[in-house]
DNA sequence: TTTCGCATTAACAAAATTGTTTATCAATTG
DNA sequence: CAATTGATAAACAATTTTGTTAATGCGAAA
């Protein structure tokens, strides 16, 4: 927070960025209009140029802060490697669940606005490069062991990991039309993810163990 | 097409219909903009509003030609109920992929533009009612008797619904995500297209079966 | 207390985007 | 061969959205 001497109500900045990161997040950079921010922010429409310069700019704050979420979820992903992989495998999933109920509009604004934009793209791509790499090896050592021991049956490592992520983010991405298709699983949301969580460790962990 | 008396050197309706497909597929309504679909199409943007009046109506041309493809794809997921189910999950599988390979930014798509927009969700949701329910029942009965039979898990069919189509679609939404993560993956689609077949399958029926 | 500077507003300006109109051309039709 | 009519382009108009500026006020500091 800046030193704030001299007056002011309220933070009008923060005011600013917590409507903007709705607007955005809901509608995207297209969509988003810049008169709508300030008005859910309570301000006039100058405010937001005279803090933040441009949309633009505005944006980019919201985004830089959601790019960072992410990865910090996928580095939370690879610690604890002492424990075994079931219950590893567990964590990630809980953890990445949970991460996700508390940031559900987040997998879709990250793919609209970086991944599908190839300008964003590339101002994001270095902030990611060796890390998924990292919690891919630190995934597979354990994995390869495990095979050769007998107990885990040869998987495709890469289409594992999608396998998960799909899993876990899919719902998460489409929830509108889920509801709309098996009724509104979302009005128990607490209920959904918990046996969410239980199906996808299930399905994964079945597709990885030898069957006895 | 409509009899075209007086003079057309090209099918300007259908140039722009096409342009507009690939304008609203890969930004969506809000990010198109209606200068660059003429643009595309090799018309000015006049014509645009001669042949469609508004980019609204444009824009719901497209959408509902997307919706129908979606619909029949689903219809279609449910025939063929003679065959055993494992054969029955491979062709489901297989044949949603290769739909998705050659309509790739439709998830995407009809997320952002149906589902995540109650006003267009409650114009074509009456177009979804049943359909859904019918599959699941199709699909449903052969499970009940398999788990009956003591072949099949007891799983709860709306999670493994979910993961079945999470499994299919999420690869093609985050497809620059995973390039980005993995290597390009999309160098080869129809390997990895073949090879995604497969390990979807593999994940499904292991989930499904008694192990031995 | 007077000066200074940040915060704020409201009006304004500019740019981008969508939508309309008028004139023209060319082919079909009577 | 006129007259008609659909297709087209180009200029124009309206609207929306973003960005700027000038004036105001209020608190802090000298």
């Amino acid at each position: 927070m800046t030193q704030d001497t001299h007056h002011k109500e309220v933070d009008t900045e923060a005011m600013i960025l917590q409507a903007a990161e709705r607007e955005f997040l809901a509608k995207g950079f297209a969509g988003a209009r810049t008169t709508a921010i300030a008005e859910a922010a309570g301000v006039t429409h100058g405010m937001l140029h005279y803090y933040f310069r441009t949309k633009e700019k505005l944006f980019e704050k919201i985004l830089s802060e959601k790019i960072g979420l992410m990865r910090n979820l996928i580095l939370n992903s690879a610690l604890d490697s002492a424990i075994p992989l079931d219950q590893r495998l567990r964590r990630i999933i809980s953890v990445h669940l949970d991460f996700l109920a508390a940031n559900p509009g987040l997998p879709k604004f990250l793919i609209d606005e970086v991944f599908c934009n190839p300008a964003r793209m590339s101002k994001v791509s270095e902030q990611f490069r060796g890390i998924v790499p990292a919690v891919t090896l630190m995934f597979e050592k354990d994995l390869r062991s495990g095979i050769e021991a007998g107990i885990y049956r040869e998987v495709d490592i890469t289409m594992l990991i999608i396998d998960i992520i799909s899993l876990n983010v899919f719902s998460f991405i489409a929830m509108p039309m889920l509801n709309a298709c098996f009724g509104s699983l979302d009005s128990d949301m607490n209920s959904f993810i918990e046996r969410r969580k239980e199906d996808i460790f299930d399905t994964v962990w079945r597709k990885l163990v030898v069957s006895s």
